[in-house]
RNA sequence: CGGAGUGUAGCGCAGUCUGGUAGCGCAUCUGCUUUGGGAGCAGAGGGCCGGGAGUUCGAAUCUCUCCACUCCGACCA
């Protein structure tokens, strides 16, 4: 932005106010209702997911799906209620869930004496909606294990899950979000630590590959740790302020879980023992951590292989003398890049053009392509590229952009990738001392610093730290576990 | 759950200090003229001022009390 042309200065306007530099808050805030993506509910917490975003979390589930079955896992459902007992059973992780439980305590609603309804029927044992599911699936699955034979048992849902969140935002932190949940039983220790990682490996190429967004792989030091898992593995990820946003989770539970809900079986030895465990889960918050790693100050940029439309076609219609013919040529248009699996938008209402052209900016829309008179009278398409912008317009023919069309949303992943991880590699700053790392965040600079592990047990850290609310984001596998990356956090 | 702020038309705001029955911009509707990076002119419609209680002849404005939202923390995907 600072480096925008002085020319066309005076009539710049950016689409979303305020801009990422003046309030990046408000400037998320107001991407997302500008996309059409998400509003608020009458539910404190908890928010509509409009059909574009949702869309969008349709594509993200298609592709993570895919891989997930690749590693031989199969979708299942278990139950929304979880009976409290159940989560009680394990110690670590009753405490790391039970300030955020919703309750269910009553099974019937009556009219008290004003009218209104009122909760009666107590239920004898109550239930918790689940905060996650390791307990009722755990309690579940220990009747289906019985030799090693029943080994590996891999299990996903897609469900909702709710943690009474005391600061919801939208998409990244909500009081109910949606997500997959997997739970795998592995044999050997070596089995779930494998296997934690195997999982880590496919969010790894879900993010990359289909989000557009670098990762940084590594494990959690242990106060971040998953309450009850043995290790947590995590894809952390730098929005352009600089905070970093947990990606997703996968957890080695050792036999935590199989020893508190029971999991055994019989080894090849003969021998009766307990299984070993992982889960790993992707959220919602994906959505989040697209708009702000990839969003610009004219809103979202979305990464095709996810966004719920990859191209937009809109009609210069002059008059409505030429509308129906020019309404044709899109819809043949249309009906091409259909043809070639590509998701299509064509906004055909009487909204003057110039409306169409930033309502398809600030969704993000990847392509965006223009179509009046000139173009029919010459077989051609405008096509500009949302992340680039207006100086990468181009007229092609039909075929031509039709037969090209997805290698160039081929490129603009592309470059959406290499553009975020520019931004990520020149935010991360090597530090050596305590002292290092309150100066870089005292002068409020935005980003990671990178430290010795031996850092975590300084006792200087603890009040820089607390100071300015930094955490040990996760110890890198790139440095084979030697050096952790400390930052501010959503 | 602690600290701070904001609730007035669909959206963004002014008006509140100093009480007198509500205004601006955008959007919407109508008409004409326009049309390739947010159109122009003319006209029109739309709000019991977050809820409740109180003070007052009179409350958007003062008092009390709820509620919601936003930001910064604590906690987390």
């Amino acid at each position: 932005m600072s480096n925008a042309p002085a020319a066309k200065a005076s009539n710049y306007k950016s689409a979303i106010q305020p801009t990422r530099a003046e309030n990046f808050p408000e400037w998320y805030q107001a991407v997302v209702k500008e996309a059409d993506l998400a509003e608020s509910s009458a539910v404190r917490g908890c928010y509509v997911i409009k059909p574009y975003g949702y869309g969008m979390w349709e594509n993200i589930q298609r592709e993570l799906d895919a891989r997930i079955k690749e590693c031989d896992v199969q979708n299942a459902y278990f139950p929304l209620l979880i009976p409290v007992e159940y989560l009680s059973k394990e110690a670590e992780h009753v405490d790391g869930f039970a300030k955020e439980c919703a309750v269910v305590t009553h099974h019937r609603l009556e009219k008290g004496p004003d009218g209104k309804l009122i909760p009666a029927s107590p239920l004898e044992h109550p239930y918790v909606i689940r905060p996650t599911s390791e307990t009722i699936i755990g309690e579940t699955i220990k009747n289906w294990i019985q030799s090693y034979r029943d080994l590996p048992c891999k299990l996903n849902q897609w469900c909702n899950v709710m943690r009474w969140e005391m600061r919801p935002r939208v998409f990244l932190r909500t009081a109910e979000f949606l997500w997959q949940e997997g739970h795998n039983c592995l044999e050997t220790a070596d089995g779930s630590r494998e296997d934690a990682l195997l999982m880590l490996s496919v969010y790894k190429d879900l993010m990359e590959n289909c989000l557009a967004l670098p990762v940084m792989e590594g494990e959690k030091t242990a106060d971040e740790r998953f309450p009850g898992a043995i290790a947590t593995y995590t894809l952390e990820l730098m929005m352009q302020d600089g905070k970093a946003l947990q990606g997703c989770t996968s957890h080695d539970l050792g036999q935590t879980f199989s020893k508190s809900c029971d999991i055994k079986f019989q080894g090849r030895d003969g021998k009766e023992q307990h299984a070993w465990t992982t889960s790993w889960g992707l959220t919602t918050r994906t959505i989040g951590a697209i708009l702000m790693a990839h969003g610009d100050d004219d809103g979202a940029i979305m990464p095709p292989v996810v966004a719920t439309y990859q191209v937009a076609i809109i009609p210069f219609l002059k008059d409505d003398a030429g509308k129906d013919a020019l309404l044709g040529y899109c819809n043949k248009v249309k009906t091409a890049l259909k043809a070639k699996g590509i998701r299509v938008s064509l906004d055909a209402s009487d909204v003057r053009a110039s409306n169409k052209t930033w309502d398809a900016i600030k969704k993000g829309i990847p392509l965006r392509v223009e179509i009046g008179e000139k173009e029919m009278a010459e077989g051609n398409v405008t096509h500009i590229r949302r992340d680039l912008g207006k100086d990468s317009k181009q007229t092609v023919s039909v075929d031509e952009f039709v037969n090209n069309a997805e290698r160039l949303l081929q490129d603009i992943h592309k470059s959406m990738f290499e553009k975020a991880k520019a931004f990520r590699d020149s935010h991360i700053f090597d530090v050596k001392t305590v002292d290092e790392v309150r100066d870089f965040f005292k002068a409020d600079k935005a980003g990671f610093v990178r430290a010795d592990v031996s850092i975590l047990e300084d006792k200087a850290l603890e009040a820089v730290r607390k100071e300015f609310a930094i955490t040990p984001r996760c110890i890198p596998f790139s440095d084979s576990g030697k050096k952790v990356l400390l930052g501010k956090s959503y």
